[in-house]
DNA sequence: CCGCCCCTATAACCTGCGTTATCTCTTGTT
DNA sequence: AACAAGAGATAACGCAGGTTATAGGGGCGG
């Protein structure tokens, strides 16, 4: 392994949950594999594939979406730096999703197998892991709610609210938190809308100065006003650093009916 | 504790992903409170409310969703018996949807402090925690398929059949296999329509012999003419059984780039 | 047993968004 | 340089599904 903890793009991740030791650090150093680059429109994997590695993703953009039977498409993930890919496929042999580069990317590939080595080995890395898919899931919530009871406006406005919220947490500079890799009709495909009225409700944002448009990229212009449009609440994505702290926090055992 | 192995309900379903051994299923049974019961209606909790534990549901049907500003409502899952509510709101301090009970239903609390106690003695049961959790985002990314990109049919009939296959999971006599206590308004914020539409539909769904309806509950008549309208399929439910056999299969550590 | 509320059905009307069709402008390829 | 392929803008038209209104039925608390 060439990594050191500098570079490590999932142990950066990892300690954005919360403290771990040296021993725990090495631990997942040497189970990562260095990173690889990935061309824009590569196909990191499609559905049906053996599933039997997850990445860190160091660099880029990627997203997950399924094609359905009748040729349309559904965009289930926006990944931005930081975030872990392919973390959910752990349950299941096979990809459960496809996954394509929105951006040149630069990932870690991380075999799955070795996920048992870190549940044998350390309480922290489990509970982080864990804590992990479980805050993925609580996207996974607000995005039904925004698929099922938002208007186009709101849906695409949240949308993006939500995008630019995570990629604050990155040490990202500031200029690339406005700039997003994401055409029309991804956009259509993630929201449940189709591109022509992506179209029609980006002109209304650009009139309202509330993003500008170009070349298969939006640029966010007035982050405040998007979250109005939407009526953005970024609860669901709230900071969990420090809730692993106290080992055993006193157990309130309910044992009334 | 008065519980035995043969009531857990936490030890049924932990089973249903692999065999563990005497310890870890008394590990689990120490942790485990013993069965409440909870008429319709109750709310096990709501939204903002401290995050103190999690339940197995033993038997009825409970349902989680949220309410939006402006007065509409997204459900966001249905759980029938066997399955764990609230699991994913392990990585919040504050809960992050609303739980409400459709049929009378008897669950037992299991407190979430207790988790971290797995992580650290059980490496089996740390995995099958994950992979119930990785399942669980499975089934919310086919939602999302499904509130995308799919007609008020298509939504309906899918919907339908998944809840029929996750009901054939369980033991549960056939008879209740075929009675949902799921209301058309409940149907529609989970699909994300409106009553009427859903209303509209089961019509169509009467004439052709799919359902029936009675006081606030579906009869599924014809599961293969529903998962047909749907083009269900059930791969993301698949069994994991089996997953975790083989301690360590070979590796395959993909370095090519 | 009454009254209220929830659930359902159905009709009439309306609109947000899909569909299709051009046209233009890039960008990447040979 | 020529070309194909992808991305976007905009207009015209249509429909799936929302909204509102009305009315009937069953369950349940008082």
């Amino acid at each position: 392994m060439t990594n050191n903890s500098d570079e490590s793009c999932i142990v950066r991740h990892i300690k954005s949950y919360g403290e771990i030791d040296q021993k725990d650090e090495g631990l997942l150093l040497s189970l990562e594999d260095g990173p690889c680059e990935w061309s824009k429109n590569a196909i990191l994997w499609n559905q049906g594939e053996e599933s039997d590695c997850f990445y860190t993703l160091k660099k880029g953009w990627v997203c997950a979406f399924r094609d359905l039977e009748d040729g349309s498409r559904q965009v289930l993930d926006i990944y931005v730096p930081g975030d872990i890919v392919g973390l959910r496929e752990f349950a299941f042999q096979k990809r459960i999703t496809s996954v394509v580069v929105l951006r040149e990317a630069e990932l870690c590939a991380f075999p799955k197998s070795h996920l048992a080595e870190i549940f044998s080995r350390s309480r922290t890395l489990s509970s982080i892991f864990f804590m992990i898919t479980a805050r993925d899931q609580a996207v996974l919530l607000e995005r039904l709610v925004n698929l099922g009871r938002r208007s186009a406006r709101e849906k695409l406005a949240h949308f993006l609210a939500e995008i630019s919220h995570r990629l604050q947490r990155t040490n990202a500079q500031v200029e690339s938190h406005l700039s997003l890799p994401l055409s029309q009709g991804v956009l259509a495909d993630a929201l449940g809308l189709s591109a022509v009225h992506v179209s029609r409700t980006f002109r209304e944002f650009r009139l309202e100065g509330l993003v500008s448009t170009d070349n298969a990229h939006v640029k966010l212009l007035d982050i405040k006003g998007l979250e109005a449009v939407a009526g953005f609440d970024d609860f669901y994505l709230e900071s969990t650093a420090g809730l692993l702290t106290g080992p055993d926090r006193q157990t309130d055992r309910q044992t009334a009916c």
